[in-house]
Parts: C-alpha cells; structure tokens; sequence
DNA sequence: AGCACGCCGACT
DNA sequence: GTCGGCGTGCTC
C-alpha cells in the first residue's frame, strides 16, 4: 500500500514536480502536503513539498531518496494545492514559483524557525525582602541613575512591604527602560551589582489581548441596511458579488456586519486589503470589534509572525478572520465562508515582479471555487467605488451580482471639482511654478481656518529629468534605456527602473557647459515650491522615498490625521483608502502625465486615481474642493472624473476596448523576451511571433520594444496576444509553451528569457 | 536559482 | 605555466 515514490515541489524557478524514492523507514510517515527534505544537485538540500505519491519508476535518470519527513501532519491542504496548481497553470509560471510565493520564508527554511522571547526583569532572591532593599538603596546612593531605575523597577513590579515580594508583577525590561527613561546600560548595572536579573519568557506573537466588543458594532443607516440587505440576496444567488459604493458611504460598516454574520455560522472569512490600505485605521477599527478572533497577515510583518499565523490556521483554533494582503490567499481555512476584496481595482492585487503574476482577487474566487467543496460554497464580495473594467462588465452582464451605495454616509456631500486650465494660465503668466492661483487661495484659506489640504502629484524625486541648457544632454541610466531622475534630498540621480544611484554632474560631459538644469516636477520640486510660497504650512511628504523605514508610512499618517501636518504632499500612495476628517481642498496637480501614459490601461488608472484621490476630500460637516490642473479641461477622462458618472465612463472606456480588441471583451497575454544582446533578442523576437502567427494568426502583435527597452543590461522584446472571448485558453497556453520549447531547441537561444504576463495591468 | 564544468586572458 | 572571468547546461 505504501507509495515508493514521492513527488515534490522544490523551491526554484523549474517547470514540473522532482521524483523521489521513499525510503522504507519513511514509507509510514508520508502523505501529499508534507514537508520534506532532500538532496539536490552535487551538495544542495532543500525543503519541499510533496504533491503526490506513487509506485511509477521514472525512467532515465537516477532516482534520488527522500532525507527526512518534516512534518507529522499536511502543513498544506488538499485544496490549497489544488489552488496552486491552477496558479501555476493559469499564470504560466513554475508550481516552485506558487510554492515560493506561498509559504512563508521560515517554512521553507531548514532550520525550522525559533520562538521569539522576552527579556523580564526580577530581583534576585538574595534583595526579596523588605530589609535588603533598603540596603540596595543606600548602595545605589552615589548612583542616582540607577537608583532611579530601581525605584521605577519596585513600582512597576508593584513591590510592597507588606508582602513578601513572591506576588510582583512580571515585568519585560523594555517596559521598565520605557517607564524609567533608563539606559540599557544602567539596567545592566543593575544586574552587575546582583540587585537585579533578566530571565527569558517565550512569547506568541500573536493575540496582544482585547476581547471581542460585539456591542460595538454599529447600527445600520437606512441606506446601508437596503444594500446589506441586497447584498445576502444576491449571495445567496451568486458565488462574486460587487459593492460599488462612492467614497464615504460606509462599506466598512457593512462589512463587519456581514462578518459578523459568518461568524455566527461558524464559517471563517478573508478580509484582503491592498498592501497601502491595510494601516493601523482599518486594523484599529476590525480589531474593536472582533479582537482575538481576527488575526493579520501583513508583508511589513516579520516573517516569523507570519510563520505563526500559518500554523495557528492549521490548529483546532484557527483566526476566524484574516485581515491580509493578496499572499493571504494562500493561508489554510478549513470552514472558509466568505472573502471580501476591498478596493477590487487596485492594481496592487496583481503581484508584478516575482513570479507568479497572479491577481488576488482571481486567485480568491479560484479558492471560493475549490474550498470546502462539499459543505459550504464560499462567498466573494468585491468592494470599491470604481470598479475595475473587468469587474463591472462581469456585473453589468450578470456574471457578479450588483448592489450600489449611492449616498455617503451621514448625508455628507460629494466634493466640488474645479477644472483649471494651466496651458490656458500659463500663457497669461499666471501659473506660480506648477500651481494654479486658485489652487493656492484655497489650499493657503484652508490651512488658514485650521482645516488641511492634499496635493497629488504622481511623480516622486525632484524631476524626472535633468538636460543641458546649452546641447540639450540628457543623462540616462547605464543598464536601463530610461533618463534619470534628480533627487535633491539626497543630491543624486536615481534609476526608476533598477535602482541605480548616480552622482549629479557639475558640468555637461558633451559640451562642457554648467548649465544643467530639472526639467518637470517630483514630489520633490512640490514640497520645496510650496514651503517658499506658504512657509507657516507644516509639510509631509508621502512617496516611496519617505517611506523606506518600517514605521514611516504609519506616521506621516498619524500625524496628518491628528493634524500635527496640515499640508501632505504624496505620489498615488495618498489616494488609497484613507480617511482623513479635515481635508478641504486636494489639488491633482498635473493630470496630463496619467492620462498621456501609453498603455491601455491609462484612463481607466487615470479615473480611479482621479477620483479616488478626490474622495481624500470634505468629511464632516463641510463640502470637499477638488482643484484639477490640467492643459484639456475638455479631455473626456476628466469630465466623467468631474461629474462623478462611474457609469458613463464605463460605457465609453468599454466601447473603446470593443472596438480595440482590448478587455474586458479580449483577454490578453504579454510575451516577454529578455537577452543582454539587441540583435538576439530581436532576432528570437521576430521567430517567435512567426511561429505564434501560425496558430493564432492576427492575434499576435509584435514584436515591439517596450517603453523602457532596456532594464538591468537585459534587452527586451514584447507580444501581445489578444484572445476573444470563448476562445479554449489553455489550449491557447500549450501552443505558447509549445512555440517556446520549439524555439529553445535552437542552441542560439539558450540563455534567453521568455515570461508571460496573463492578464497584465 | 545555484552550482559545476569548461575554455580563453593577465598574473606569480 | 596557474587563477579566474562568466558562458552553458543540469538538477529528480
């Protein structure tokens, strides 16, 4: 009955399962879904997974034995595997890239990971009565440091006299250095002179205490209980449903209600937010209400939290919910009821650069499908107010159920939005640098009467270019074919694209001349103008380069929300999900560059930030400005934007993909090819899109060079392949991969790259 | 992805 | 004559 041989999952970018023998002594042990180690290559071990066993001898080569069996029981389900499977099918991509992108790091690791501790403070038990303190204390006269630290220690362990001392307060030595202000080295003074000793305590990281307050919950407003009430119809009727609810209509609210509904069946729920999104505000808000029962899964959470997570979804006391980022899609649920994805068009759910490309909320309505099959068919509630093209088609044709908020919550009003001309203003000589004189009245009356304002400008650093005056030299990236951004914080040149730091020359290297000057605005540029032109503003800056440290982000955004800035200044991280109460005016500074992309995708990113951003507008009490500078105020993107008809523009942006072959109508698959060598690349380019011309015919457009041609010294090449609807797409994915492996033969193209992108953003 | 093997340049 | 560059090919 036992199976000799084993199929794994390694850890690596390998197409296919590695076939291993199970020894006798382990034949007991094995199941699909355990870890396991084994030898690969000359020296390398690695964890892996088992996917299947079996008695089939493999042919050709020499079968290698299984080391050790890492776990008693499946760390991965049945299902989840199924789920992987699918990813790696659908995304083109290594089932050891799923298997990667799936576990956390500590799961793969060998060494298994170690419980984390703390460091508690005691006194030794030479000092545990009354008599002996007092002679610490006159020890520690002459050192009024420490004696301050002990004196903080005895309070906080709430060391009485009467008492014996056996009943104190446990006390962590983080604790007693916060309370008493007191270095480490005094604490360790301390412990020198024998008064004191440290002892180490194992702690879970998870569950930081809080009961559930399911009184908290509030109620329901008319218009939140119709759509709540909408929204179990339509579940009840339809595996993906879509809340398209406009900003501040209170969708959070009706999500705690429907989990607090799960709950009550017994069944767990996904609660997957966009990694910019998921902020201690939302964190804060779910935890008052259901404490324990709901556990987070965050990437800015260490690795080892996220190891525990794992293994606490696996016990018999699982979270009943997880707050978590797209890789939550792959924690283990045994009752799963229902996931939400909030804010369903954000474009942060398709993982871009490590393999797999796969889009969370697809990977979540796959895991709907094939979860706990039998007992219960979990549900997806999709939520946003400005759903993603692909999202509102499925709803509009029927696929997705539908329930609209129409009104914000509390009657509070949608924000004006003023169109500015700037092409208009600044051939009048009225603009003052990129800002309008409106924009400025507003933003300098707001601060002024204690309220805040936002400008979004979609662009970090100080200029994306630099050029010489005199020959018009422009500095470009040694390994990307991308001109280089200035960076005046820093005082250097940055490559957007690989990262690369370069010094700011002093002079033109072509002509020699010193007049080198930034040409366009960063957030850079932005913050620096507006200080000369309001210096009372208290100024923050939110882009990638304020954010680098771990709690960054969380500030500015603390400190904005309790108003110790009055004026952010952020690329597109400031539009997501975050609820501010004093905001009169945003200003979209420079519309254009979102609009002028050169993608397809453009205006649909174009109107969801747009409006999106303008949602950070008016809370209580008083109505939001929107000032939006722009050189076509008559450009069709931003009148919908203007009149905040969803609606329209998804008519017109979706006649459009119709008639282009685009989606929602046509799936699309991107073929990239990577060499160091143009001439290769080009030449492999050209032969791939013959031979995909064969199967596909005109489907195929390409090869092109990208935008940016050139990333990290690879050279790159790029079809595209728009496949109509009801055409068989896996059957379309096995000519892909044939015409790949047809091509590879030739030795020529050995150490080129081919990726895919399925249903690129 | 690693890692080894292998074939050409500048060093003790 | 050797050390080491990274191109090529393989891993159950």
């Amino acid at each position: 009955m036992a199976a000799a041989f084993a199929d794994i999952i390694l850890p690596l970018p390998l197409e296919g399962f590695f076939t291993y023998s199970v020894p006798v002594s382990l034949q007991g042990l094995m199941a699909v879904g355990l870890r396991v180690l084994v030898p690969f290559g000359n020296r390398k071990n690695y964890v892996g997974l088992v996917a299947c066993l079996h008695d089939e001898q493999p042919q050709g080569y020499e079968v290698k034995d299984i080391m050790l069996v890492l776990d008693r029981k499946p760390i991965v389900l049945p299902y989840q595997l199924q789920l992987w499977k699918w990813m790696a099918d659908y995304y083109m991509s290594p089932i050891g890239e799923v298997y990667k992108a799936a576990l956390p790091a500590g799961l793969k690791a060998e060494e298994g990971f170690k419980p984390r501790t703390e460091t508690y403070i005691r006194l030794t038990t030479l000092f545990q009565n009354e008599q002996a303190l007092h002679v610490a204390l006159d020890m520690l006269a002459r050192a009024p440091k420490q004696q301050e630290a002990f004196i903080a220690y005895l309070q906080l362990s709430g060391w009485d006299s009467d008492d014996s001392g056996a009943t104190c307060v446990e006390v962590t030595r983080e604790e007693l250095l916060n309370v008493s202000g007191a270095t480490l080295e005094t604490v360790k003074a301390l412990q020198k002179r024998g008064l004191l000793e440290s002892y180490e305590v194992e702690v879970g990281r998870l569950n930081h205490g809080g009961e559930p307050h399911p009184e908290q919950i509030k109620p329901l407003s008319m218009a939140q209980q119709d759509a709540y009430n909408k929204l179990l119809l339509s579940m009840m009727q339809r595996q993906v449903t879509l809340l398209h609810g406009v900003t501040g209509s209170g969708k959070t609210e009706l999500y705690i209600h429907l989990i607090q509904r799960e709950l009550e069946h017994g069944r767990q729920v996904l609660y997957l937010l966009p990694e910019i999104a998921l902020t201690v505000q939302m964190m804060d808000r779910l935890h008052k209400v259901f404490g324990d029962r709901m556990g987070i899964y965050h990437s800015r959470y260490s690795d080892a939290e996220r190891v525990e997570i794992w293994q606490k979804q696996q016990s018999d006391a699982p979270y009943d919910i997880i707050l978590g980022v797209r890789s939550a899609v792959f924690l283990p649920f045994r009752h799963l009821g229902l996931v939400i994805v909030d804010e369903e068009h954000e474009t942060s759910f398709k993982q871009q650069d490590p393999m797999p490309r796969y889009h969370a909320r697809s990977a979540a309505i796959m895991l709907a499908t094939i979860a706990n099959r039998e007992e219960y068919k979990p549900k997806i509630l999709l939520g946003t107010a400005t759903p993603s093209m692909e999202t509102y088609y499925n709803a509009v044709k029927g696929k997705y159920g539908l329930v609209e908020l129409t009104e914000r919550f509390q009657g509070m009003e949608l924000p004006e939005i003023q169109v500015v001309d700037i092409r208009d203003l600044r051939h009048r000589k009225m603009m003052r640098g990129p800002f309008s004189p409106l924009l400025l009245v507003r933003v300098r009356e707001a601060l002024e009467s204690g309220r805040q304002a936002i400008l979004f400008q979609n662009r970090r650093g100080w200029s994306p270019m630099i050029m010489c005056k005199q020959c018009g030299w422009v500095p470009h990236c040694e390994h990307c074919d991308v001109s280089l951004t200035l960076h005046r914080t820093t005082n250097h040149l940055s490559c957007h694209y690989c990262g690369f730091a370069y010094s700011v020359p002093t002079e033109c290297p072509a002509c020699g001349s010193k007049e080198l000057q930034g040409r366009g605005y960063g957030t850079e540029k932005i913050e620096d103008q507006i200080r000369e032109l309001l210096p009372d503003a208290r100024i923050a800056r939110m882009d990638l380069d304020t954010t680098r440290t771990q709690h960054a982000y969380e500030r500015i955004i603390n400190d904005f929300a309790a108003g110790r800035t009055n004026l952010l200044i952020g690329t597109q991280m400031i539009s997501k999900g975050l609820d501010f109460d004093r905001v009169a005016v945003v200003g979209i500074l420079d519309a254009d560059a979102m609009l002028n992309y050169p993608d397809f995708r453009a205006y649909e990113h174009a109107y969801m930030m747009m409006s999106q951003v303008s949602g950070r507008a008016g809370r209580k009490g008083q109505r939001g400005l929107v000032v939006l500078q722009t050189r076509d105020p008559q450009q069709k993107v931003i009148q919908h934007v203007v009149r905040g008809d969803f609606k329209a523009f998804y008519r017109e942006l979706s006649d459009e993909r119709l008639a282009f072959s685009y989606p929602p109508y046509y799936r699309l698959i991107y073929v990239y090819l990577k060499h160091k060598s143009d001439a290769l690349v080009g030449t492999a380019g050209l032969e791939l899109g013959s031979r995909l011309r064969q199967w596909f015919g005109g489907r195929v457009l390409g090869p092109d060079k990208p935008a940016v041609a050139r990333v990290k010294t690879l050279c790159i090449r790029k079809l595209v392949l728009k496949l109509e609807a009801g055409l068989d797409i896996s059957l379309a994915k096995q000519y892909l991969r044939t015409a790949q492996q047809q091509m590879m033969q030739d030795k020529r193209y050995s150490s080129l790259q081919v990726y895919y992108d399925v249903d690129p953003l």
